[in-house]
DNA sequence: TTATTACTCAAGTGATTACTTGAATAGTAG
DNA sequence: CTACTATTCAAGTAATCACTTGAGTAATAA
């Protein structure tokens, strides 16, 4: 009978996913991986850590089976493992948000303070743009939008938004996205519209969520 | 601009979320409790650990958000602080179940040693169930099933299922679920049913699970 | 009142984790 | 071949974690 063992192990097992996800900057690495595939180095970069470090955040990623690397000349790439790990990143913040008044916190602040209009959803995104009634703006860095985007998104990197201003439409409402719901690209960037005289909003949340909905996908080739 | 600190600091508020699953003492207790509301010396008891490690566990999972407590009398009871917890679990464990070749493997050898019929969909024991096919036995602990449980089945919690077998239809086939698609309750059961002579097979998972797809439910009054 | 129960808190210990530093490996370029 | 780049490995340290032990706190019972 016993199965104790069998339990205990099982637990064990799931608990190496857990692990995995109980650190900040390991999440912040899987965000970024969620959006396409990216070299250490990249990653070591956006998350402000040693090579040697992210490699062994990396490391226990792939041990827990999140993610997945193919080696490529000098490089090594990752991605995610498979679509349920955005389901579970997904759950982690919803649970998050829901349950803990620190994020609940941190994230109305930083809303109040850069960004007063309400985000946009999907659907209504959809319904206004094939209306010509708004600019879609991905902030992402290019490759990012190259590997796939909202239909319609123009591209403006964060940094070139500053110089690139002429290309928007100032009658056009000008919509922000970038890589999820707490990714602050498209926070700064409606700020910076803003600042500029132009009527901005968010997307309610990013690219990979907007995929995962179902939603039309465009990519340039 | 900056928002580093942002950004850090809500990597690290849902790694705090992320802390609390990365243990699996606590996820045999998360599990327990997503079953109905557990007091402390219960969970303390199902899941081998002192009273006080115990409380530390569920303080840790209070302060993640994933669980809120009441007192009555003498006993405090934990509980899910909401569904979509429930959702971050599954999403826990089909994640370590697509992803992780230690748990394939485990599921898989104890399954085949314990339970050799494929295990039965939600859907299709209801069919058979209503057609009067089947017997539903919930082999869960009474209180467990008292507070909810699949329509029409009858409950012998695993312990007495030996003295109980008289109960049995012998020509009808037993489907036995308990609390999730981990729980050995039910692969012990049916590995004892089918020991007997009856032909038996598990439910695809569990009671929670069951309830969260928003299948009937029928409480004893 | 004292005793008992159910639980939490606090201090201590060994194990694990995050990160750093420096060396090792593998693939590419000259 | 040597030089260089991207990445991993290995060793060390400070911080954190899991668990134990023993004391402390409410709520109930005698």
């Amino acid at each position: 009978m016993s199965s104790g063992n069998f339990k205990h192990d099982l637990f064990s097992q799931f608990a190496r996913v857990g692990k995995a996800l109980s650190n900040g900057n390991r999440l912040e690495l899987l965000e970024f991986i969620a959006q396409a595939e990216r070299s250490v180095d990249e990653l070591a970069q956006v998350a402000g850590l040693t090579m040697a470090n992210t490699s062994q955040h990396l490391r226990v990623l792939k041990q827990a089976g999140l993610v997945t690397c193919r080696k490529e000349g000098l490089k090594v790439y990752y991605r995610l493992s498979g679509d349920d790990v955005l389901v579970l990143l997904d759950a982690l913040r919803t649970t998050a948000e829901r349950h803990l008044a620190e994020v609940k916190q941190l994230v109305q602040s930083y809303l109040t303070t850069r960004d007063e209009l309400e985000p946009l959803a999907r659907q209504e995104l959809l319904d206004r743009a094939r209306d010509g009634l708004v600019t879609v703006l991905d902030v992402r860095p290019e490759e990012e939008y190259a590997a796939g985007h909202v239909p319609g998104a123009i591209n403006i990197p964060l940094q070139d938004l500053e110089s690139h201003l002429a290309d928007l439409d100032p009658k056009h409402e000008v919509v922000a996205y970038c890589r999820g719901p707490h990714c602050i690209l498209a926070f700064d960037a409606v700020a910076k519209l803003r600042d500029k005289g132009f009527k901005a909003a968010r997307l309610e949340d990013g690219f990979p969520e907007w995929r995962q909905a179902g939603m039309p996908v465009e990519t340039t080739h």
